[in-house]
DNA sequence: CCGGGAATTAGACAAAGTCCAATCTTTACC
DNA sequence: GGTAAAGATTGGACTTTGTCTAATTCCCGG
């Protein structure tokens, strides 16, 4: 799963994104490794090979990111959002010791009896948290 | 459901917490609502009639009460952590826009083909949240 | 009533994230 | 290509939630 530097340009051009130099840099640290990464590990995975990118810059860009539907916020941890690639529907696996966050497939877990909404009201989404520790 | 001063006492000796008057009113403000609340709001609440409780005694209480399984954290906005005092397993329906945090008993809600854990680690836990919105 | 361990406290501190006004890029259009 | 307006980026100040610390206070057993 790795993108091209047009590919990018493509997909952030698809979702009505201006492709600058730092959304393109953010863009690729997201979609080239395909991992949960907070905001603090993006920008200095951003600003690896050449600073060029400021700490108000990632939060502004995540923020659009996640606006447009490009990515989502996994909120596991109360100390920092964790961002994600991966949009479709599938669920998480959080070790509560170590931080890493893992995918569960949305085929593999089944839910059922989701509760009847209020008038009005629509689901957003529905987050299934599994934590797990070493015994 | 609402206890008397003797119960809270109770409670929190079978729990082996000395039962002090900061920790009394704080589970006061836990037990005799049944709602989630905010560490701010619990401060605000348990400050009500007479201000003798500290922001570090609320952080200290809520964390030792969580760690002796009295309380449960729910985790579902990365600005603040909410307090659920039903730590029966259950689930939650969250509100994006007005913030409100409501229950969704277990025996409601099933979910199967939770996957098979590394050996040596356990589940903590499964939290299922329901992002909902209006329309 | 006294001594000591536990609990509480004010306030300093830390970390994540937001905001702002100044500056710099992009883009659309000629 | 050149240019002006719209949009993006920036450093740094600020906010908010929560933690830490060292000093004080409380409370219980003897």
């Amino acid at each position: 799963m790795s993108y091209t530097r047009e590919e990018l340009v493509e997909l952030l051009r698809k979702h009505g994104i201006a492709p600058t130099h730092q959304r393109l840099e953010i863009a690729h640290v997201l979609f080239s490794r395909c991992e949960h990464l907070a905001a603090d590990q993006i920008l200095a995975l951003a600003n690896e090979r050449f600073a060029e990118t400021s700490k108000a810059t990632v939060y502004n860009t995540l923020n659009l990111f996640r606006d447009r539907g490009l990515i989502r916020e996994v909120i596991v941890d109360p100390k920092r959002v964790f961002y994600d690639p991966n949009t479709e529907p599938h669920h998480h696996l959080y070790n509560v010791d170590s931080g890493e966050l893992t995918d569960i497939a949305a085929e593999d877990l089944q839910i059922s009896g989701m509760p009847v909404l209020p008038p009005g009201m629509v689901t957003e989404g529905v987050d299934v948290i599994v934590r797990i520790r070493a015994l």
